[in-house]
DNA sequence: GACATTTAGTTTGATATCAAACTATATTTA
DNA sequence: TAAATATAGTTTGATATCAAACTAAATGTC
């Protein structure tokens, strides 16, 4: 393995470990036991506007179309997403964020500041936030090369 | 939220997809149907020796102990890995690689470089590796921090 | 030395996720 | 327009993971 590889695998190992780290923390700060998973769709749907179909969001997460059903229906029995029939396309659906949706987004947003507070007093943020651009570009291209 | 606030968030962000990518390229890639879980552990005892508890490797990866005895278990099963009794502690265990479980590491690396090298074209890995003492820097203190 | 506590690993029950098969509706083609 | 193909979503069966309860061995305390 050349020495240019090795950095390959060292950076993907550096990302797989921040993200788990980072995970945890999330995770563990998640109200009512619900998974980053339901979150992270409903701050989708907050930031880039609801009344989207299950297949736009299963495209934005790349989880198959079976892990998203099961993820809508958790948010959808717990009343943080409403699913209505499609106007056009009979074979689809449109999910709306309910006000407990906006909500809870809200609540968890909220309570991982404590977590990002605390980890502020130790971390330079300002020379992290100076990777962004780079990590930005690297996953653009990652992205695009997937098939 | 605060502008701050707001790139941390996007950094965990940047973060998160482009490990879940990354993910998916080295599963894709994973020889036998295995799981990266399960070359994560044999490349653990490649890269710092085997010979180690259970337990040890564990705390490496940050997963439960449950989940650990199930991927050693199917690393076990598969002959990748031989599990002998503690010399000295009679609630411990010892994990050793086998030749297989060394071939199998080996061979996973190799089926890597295909996707790595078709990423090469496109992405200027120079940039990208600056940025590993600055990942590096972050992880450290994400580590310490958890309790 | 007996009892309490800690530690290493397993088991159990739940859940998120995936791949692949399936259903129902749209669209394309002939 | 009828038949073939494509698309949106669901279902099924498998697996990785977790949290929490459990077992057995080691260590600490009285």
């Amino acid at each position: 393995m050349s020495d240019s590889e090795r950095k390959v695998f060292q950076f993907f190992n550096e990302i797989g470990i921040i993200n788990q780290l980072a995970t945890d923390i999330f995770q563990s700060n998640m109200p009512d036991g619900l998974h980053i998973s339901h979150f992270s769709v409903l701050n989708h749907l907050v930031r880039l506007g609801d009344g989207v179909t299950p297949l736009s969001i299963t495209n934005a997460f790349q989880v198959t179309k079976g892990t998203m059903t099961n993820t809508l229906s958790v948010l959808s029995k717990r009343s943080l997403v409403h699913i209505a029939p499609h106007e056009t396309d009979g074979r689809s659906k449109v999910v709306f964020l309910t006000d407990e949706g906006r909500a809870f987004q809200k609540q968890a947003i909220e309570s991982l500041f404590p977590a990002i507070q605390q980890l502020d007093e130790k971390m330079d943020w300002a020379r992290v936030v100076e990777l962004i651009p780079e990590l930005e570009r690297a996953r653009k291209i990652l992205d695009e090369d997937r098939d």
